[in-house]
DNA sequence: CGGTATCCATCCCGATACTG
DNA sequence: CAGTATCGGGATGGATACCG
């Protein structure tokens, strides 16, 4: 059991995490509250009913999220994290808070980075 | 300042963790440990060079880790991570940590979602 | 409303070979 | 040892159009 190692069950989850749109729908669902497509589509700025169909799938299958379809017209489908997916979605909240909170620090190391990258040689200037 | 932005600038934080490889790498040099380029390719099976050094880059460039060149005979290389990629890195590690503990389940959860989609009907079985 | 179907760009990643 | 150069394939994601 070493997530290190290729064939790993483990990497599935990372794998998995690492799509586009996973960790921010995750943080979407994170409080509880279930939400509808159309809803979630807003929220995430950009993202296509395609990309998010497949998202919501795949976090459907492992067992993170459940789809609720209600009969009605016009039709109504819920989802909402199960315990599962509400525990990876504390976890990936934390990172975005981080992100939020270091964003400034995170953006002068890359300005920083790409400053230094351009020097042909240090001592060459007037 | 709104993860769900398509144009905030703390989604490059997430894009870079949705790397295939950064998580690892991030969990891999998480105990503040510098580690050289070999044994981090060693650890981090079915990486290749080019892409662990890209994603080396990539992490340096966020200011999440440093590289240290020891201009010796053969060349000595140390990654480590600096405080906020200490941080970074033990947020994703809760979250592989996660993954090892509850694997069982999403396998589960896996093969129950595979099993439901091949029903024609449910009713249909002897 | 909540999706699918189709087509397509792109880009990340991997294999291989080579260098200081 | 620690990379870089080059090439290419395959999956991911996006635009558009359409359906129950």
């Amino acid at each position: 059991m070493d997530v290190f190692l290729r064939d790993c069950p483990t990497r599935a989850v990372l794998d998995l995490i690492a799509g586009k749109w996973t960790m921010l729908v995750l943080v979407a669902l994170e409080d509880g509250r279930p939400m509808r497509f159309a809803e979630l589509r807003r929220r995430l700025d950009g993202v296509t009913s395609k990309v998010l169909t497949q998202t919501l799938r795949a976090l459907e299958r492992e067992g993170l999220l459940t789809r609720s379809v209600y009969p009605t017209v016009p039709p109504r489908v819920e989802y909402r994290l199960t315990r599962m997916g509400r525990e990876v979605g504390g976890l990936v909240q934390s990172i975005t808070d981080w992100s939020q909170a270091n964003i400034a620090a995170v953006q002068a190391a890359r300005e920083e980075f790409d400053g230094r990258s351009q020097h042909p040689s240090p001592g060459s200037a007037s």
